[in-house]
DNA sequence: TTTTGAGTTGTTCGA
DNA sequence: GTCGAACAACTCAAA
């Protein structure tokens, strides 16, 4: 019997796979596929892509063969294994980044008289569409998205993995994982990423168990970065390891009573996902133009150096050194570090905030266009719903606030291991013996801070005037 | 059409 | 040490 094809992109699962089970019910035999394109980019994003797609190989081994694998352009590629295996249908998820998009419609023109194409939604809570204002425009602000989102009620149960299918390789060579050269080689620097996670959908379920474990005190701890006060779902839930009506339901049922207002601001967190692919989605520009349009004047410094020292965590403030070192080697930081880090580089070194999400892309396991454009923007003071630009964080008072014990700065910044919690977020205040004895000379062994936050805050909230003025 | 209340996550200054 | 106001007015979204 001919197959169809299912055509594996952002939705690595099994279980509650909507499009999935549209394949299942068409009463063939499947041919999964994974098309690796230009739109796998990111370093570590590929490395947690390799071991995803390992998994769900693994698993679909369980219903006959395995992922079939092949790179190209998918509008290209699956056509001809149309022609090939006489597939009397493609089905896949869709994805709403504009690039995705063009790819759908191009694939959807190629295969227009060949075949059947289903592309089903199933990634969000609600579709970008389904959305809108009273006036038939997007929201641009997100507590009327959400409520308006929330309104319709709780996003659908999940399903569970159909059982009732079978896998065909329909007699095709299945390509190999390896040959996508997803991994780093000279050098590995995985090494971190490999203790930290477990990529594909069984790692995701054991995290989505932890979360559940957490979501009650999600509203309490989630800002502290010494605690494991968040759900570090971020990576599963962007390969789609997880839907998010798993995600929603599991921490719903999994809370007692006396939980459920924490864990609402966790379940909050699943809108916020769906309101910056809805952005994305409304304002296809936004990963590189600023939606509040006077800020293309901003007299930004875009200096090298500058870029480099924050890149490497050797700004010479702790808690932005300790973020930016958490996430070259775990391939993640804690969301209230990102907006830590991400204000040090757009308001105190005044590099452009497009430079910050270039390197957030290449190095964060859960890299995702949408989020990361939108909350680049956010930070920056330039998206539509964003914080208001005199809004500097202080990294030291951050510090203080978030991180008392300085135990995250410990743990990532070990020149500052015997610094005491006093000096720990801003150690060029220790005296000269202070320092000896914590054996760290600031300017030798740990940097010296690369500019002083408070000039820094006046030049930012200077520079922010000129624009303004500018468009008065 | 006009009005009105509200807007994820902050900091600093001066009383 | 604590508190409220200023930062700078703006835009959004619904009534």
């Amino acid at each position: 019997m001919t197959p169809v094809i299912f055509w594996f992109r952002r939705n690595l699962r099994l279980h509650d796979n909507l499009a999935l089970r549209a394949a299942v019910d068409a009463g063939r035999p499947i041919l999964p596929i994974y098309v690796s394109d230009a739109l796998d980019a990111g370093g570590a994003s590929r490395w947690w892509l390799h071991y995803s797609l390992s998994a769900l190989d693994a698993a679909l081994r369980d219903h006959g063969a395995g992922l079939a694998i092949r790179s190209g352009r998918p509008e290209d590629v699956l056509p001809r294994i149309v022609d090939e295996t006489g597939a009397t249908a493609v089905f896949f998820s869709r994805r709403y980044e504009p690039d995705a998009r063009a790819q759908e419609r191009a694939l959807e023109k190629a295969l227009d008289d060949r075949c059947d194409v289903h592309g089903v939604d199933d990634s969000l809570i609600r579709h970008p569409k389904s959305v809108m204002t009273q006036s038939g425009t997007p929201y641009k602000v997100f507590t009327p998205f959400w409520k308006a989102a929330s309104r319709p009620g709780e996003p659908e149960e999940p399903a569970p993995k159909p059982s009732d299918f079978e896998t065909t390789a329909a007699g095709l060579e299945s390509g190999d994982i390896d040959a996508l050269e997803l991994l780093p080689t000279r050098p590995d620097w995985a090494g971190g990423l490999r203790e930290t996670w477990t990529p594909g959908e069984d790692g995701a379920f054991e995290r989505l168990e932890d979360a559940c474990s957490i979501a009650a005190d999600y509203a309490e701890q989630r800002d502290r970065p010494d605690l494991e006060g968040t759900s570090r779902l971020s990576p599963h839930l962007h390969f789609g390891e997880l839907s998010p009506r798993q995600v929603w339901h599991d921490i719903r049922s999994a809370t007692p009573a006396s939980g459920q207002q924490g864990a609402a601001a966790l379940l909050r967190q699943l809108y916020w996902r769906d309101f910056s692919t809805y952005l994305l989605y409304h304002f296809p520009r936004l990963p590189n133009e600023p939606l509040r349009e006077e800020f293309a004047q901003f007299p930004w410094t875009d200096d090298a150096d500058s870029l480099k020292a924050w890149q490497q965590g050797c700004t010479g403030y702790p808690i932005v050194d300790a973020g930016m070192r958490q996430l070259w080697a775990t391939g993640w930081m804690h969301n209230r570090v990102r907006m830590i880090v991400a204000s040090f580089l757009v308001k105190d070194l005044l590099v452009p905030w497009q430079a910050g999400a270039d390197w957030f892309l290449d190095t964060l396991v859960d890299a995702d266009l949408a989020n990361n454009s939108a909350s680049w923007q956010w930070v920056a003071g330039c998206g539509t719903d964003a914080a208001p630009y005199f809004r500097i964080f202080n990294p030291v008072l951050q510090g203080k606030k978030f991180d008392p014990m300085g135990d995250y700065v410990r743990r990532w910044v070990p020149e500052l291991e015997r610094l005491p919690a006093k000096f720990i977020q801003e150690p060029w205040k220790a005296e000269i013996d202070e320092q000896k004895a914590a054996n760290v000379v600031i300017g030798e062994d740990y940097p010296a801070p690369v500019v002083d936050h408070g000039e820094a805050r006046d030049l930012a909230l200077q520079s922010y005037r000129a624009i303004r003025k500018q468009n008065a």
